[in-house]
RNA sequence: GGGGUGGUAGUUAAGCUGGUUAUAACGUCGGCCUGUCACGCCGAAGGGCGCGGGUUCGAGUCCCGUCCACCCCGCCA
């Protein structure tokens, strides 16, 4: 019982690894008191670390004064035990990795006591995320958490062993810079040392890693932190970690092998499933008209059906609100529910309040009946029965089928259906969970327009952003039809999360010139806003492009997580506060006016 | 900026249409127990229901405001 743990007992195993081989050594383990089992003459702990729990049992004959302390034993106290490997005989617990052995301990010290804890370490209870955030020093020695950034740290390891092995250097960009107007708000740092002027945290390092293309670097990769000061959602932080990448001298197809080997090596690393390459790619348009927008996900139907040309032919059938719909830039779009998921006259009230909140004016809906005809419809006693079955038939519905109507704006119809989709998906149980048969559904969403047309300010804006190049055969549009342009841009799609987008960049002045124009962006203000980057492309500029994919969302997709929080070791909360430490906080009058910032509030 | 959900012992929850001392489980404390692994048994302490107003004879329960968290739209790669 004199013996020294620490200085002298070092500890030899952890206590995820030890098994019937193991029988007969004296083993030295630290870690924390997971659960205690104290029957008197014999007590039980479940010991934890990182890689595990190791049943620990004290009785007076291993040794006496040691089964006394034991006594004394609560959760999370933080230990250390020298005891001997014996098995369990009959009473192997198959439920852990360690269950066929404990350890009759003969030392045990008491690192640290540890007061109740504000909630149970484990993963059963589902407490509340305030107080595991307030506290999320007890949060993350729950095993699912402990998973979730050992994960991280594999997907790190992984990357850094994958580029390295197929030439790519690991450089670092700079995360103050200079602040430009568009695109996300940035978070911004005052300067002391230039009175009223500001950094801005570095939303990517997307012009950095281009002018390493110019310099000749040839292949880049980082694992970096992004800030973006926007509104927060479950798959949204504002500081995140992209993995970002830059090729010279490559085309889409290059950039997509190389992200796929390394999706594919983090698939079989991590999970160990093989996938199919190449992954399937699948037109912006298309996706758009089947799904509503540009991250689809695939893993179940309820497709979208376009009515905009079936309405046209019939001239809005006798019905006002299609008709209307008509108009240029509005269409008509669908989406059949087959019978075996009948919706209740709640459920479809529930849907349309749901369909309002995303911004539409309502929810029209169709029942069918034995022969076809609508019920439960707003448009059934006045639309003629052509266009009624010219609408069965292109949604290829059925008696007892139920069709769902959007119509009006282009962008709104498809966003509102789209949600839609994902909603009576979830409410069907059409996702499979987690670990299901691994339904892994990657696609490359390809080919989109270069530019979008911004509705209030009525101008073309750049889609993504202003340095993607066009398609060759897109070029000659760029002054007279913006709106044709394609270009080489590509977002990796993932169940529904977009973990990845990129493009190929323009390394030719005289077509991002034209790119600016057809923007409304004049030399001056192109100059100002990205002055060192058309300079750098001046100079010799190699055809390159790149990628960068969303760590988080990988991380959080790959452990099955709920939430992007739930694979970061310290998130914000959605107002992008930080409940452990208080952050942001206030700053007192000294420090401010070192920076010469006056607060307004 | 907008819409929705939630806040009740340390924790997770129950508390229906407002009605006597606000329930339970886990945790904590005391006692017993040598084969448990969600150990068991006996006993105890612990909250006044996020906060502030209001309605009422009477408010976790109804109303108004406010704070916090979460989900979504807007926004955002």
């Amino acid at each position: 019982m004199a013996a020294k743990f620490i200085d002298e007992l070092k500890r030899t195993n952890n206590c995820g690894e030890l098994t019937a081989k193991d029988i007969g050594k004296t083993v030295v383990l630290f870690g924390w008191v997971h659960n205690r089992r104290d029957h008197g003459g014999a007590v039980f702990i479940d010991l934890r670390d990182r890689a595990g729990l190791t049943q620990v049992v004290f009785e007076p004959r291993f040794d006496q004064k040691t089964h006394e302390l034991a006594g004394e034993l609560r959760l999370e106290y933080s230990v250390g035990i020298r005891g001997v490997v014996e098995s369990r005989g009959a009473n192997v617990n198959p439920k852990l990795k360690t269950g066929e052995i404990e350890i009759h301990a003969t030392d045990l010290e008491i690192f640290n006591r540890s007061e109740p804890t504000p909630f149970l370490v484990e993963d059963k209870i589902d407490t509340d995320e305030q107080k595991r955030l307030a506290y999320r020093f007890i949060d993350l020695r729950r095993p699912a958490m402990q998973q979730a950034l050992i994960t991280r740290s594999r997907i790190n390891q992984y990357t850094r062993e994958y580029f390295a092995g197929h030439g790519f250097l690991e450089l670092e960009t700079p995360f103050l810079v200079k602040y430009t107007p568009g695109g996300a708000r940035n978070f911004l740092v005052p300067s002391r040392l230039s009175p009223g002027k500001f950094y801005a945290l570095a939303e990517s390092p997307q012009l950095f890693k281009q002018l390493f293309m110019v310099a000749g670097f040839d292949r880049y990769f980082q694992i970096v932190r992004c800030f973006r000061d926007e509104d927060l959602r479950l798959d949204r932080q504002p500081e995140f970690t992209q993995i970002d990448v830059e090729m010279s001298f490559v085309n889409q197809d290059d950039i997509f092998s190389a992200i796929e080997g390394l999706i594919a090596k983090l698939w079989k690393e991590l999970l160990g499933i093989e996938l199919t390459l190449p992954l399937p790619r699948m037109e912006f348009d298309e996706s758009m008209r089947r799904f509503g927008n540009d991250k689809p996900d695939l893993r179940f139907g309820l497709e979208h059906v376009d009515l905009t040309e079936v309405v046209r032919k019939h001239d809005g059938g006798g019905v006002p609100m299609l008709k209307d719909a008509l108009q240029p830039g509005q269409i008509v779009k669908a989406l059949r529910v087959p019978k075996e998921h009948p919706l209740s006259r709640k459920d479809l009230d529930d849907l349309e309040v749901e369909a309002k909140g995303n911004g539409a004016k309502g929810l029209a809906r169709a029942k069918l009946g034995d022969t076809g005809e609508w019920t439960q419809s707003p448009m059934a006693k006045t639309i003629t029965p052509e266009l009624r079955l010219a609408i069965n038939q292109a949604c290829g519905a059925q008696p007892g089928d139920l069709i769902l109507f959007q119509f009006g704006r282009e962008a709104l119809v498809h966003s509102v259906l789209a949600n839609l989709r994902l909603s009576l998906g979830k409410r069907f149980g059409m996702i499979p969970p987690y670990g299901s048969g691994g339904q892994w559904r990657f696609l490359w969403v390809v080919n989109p327009p270069l530019f979008e047309y911004d509705e209030e300010a009525k101008t073309w804006v750049a889609a993504h952003h202003a340095f993607t190049r066009p398609h060759d055969d897109s070029v000659q549009y760029l002054e007279t039809d913006p709106g044709k342009v394609k270009c080489y841009r590509y977002d990796l799609v993932l169940n529904g999360f977009e973990i990845g987008g990129g493009s190929i960049r323009l390394h030719k002045p005289d077509v991002q010139a034209k790119v600016f124009k057809a923007l409304g962006i004049d030399e001056e203000q192109a100059k100002a806003k990205f002055g060192f980057l058309l300079d750098a492309l001046k100079y010799g500029a190699p055809p390159h492009g790149g990628i960068a994919l969303g760590m988080d969302r990988l991380a959080m997709l790959i452990t099955g997580a709920a939430s992007l929080r739930d694979v970061l070791a310290f998130p914000k909360t959605q107002k992008g506060t930080d409940l452990m430490t208080g952050a942001p906080g206030d700053v007192d009058g000294k420090q401010l006016a070192e920076l010469n910032v006056k607060s307004t509030v």
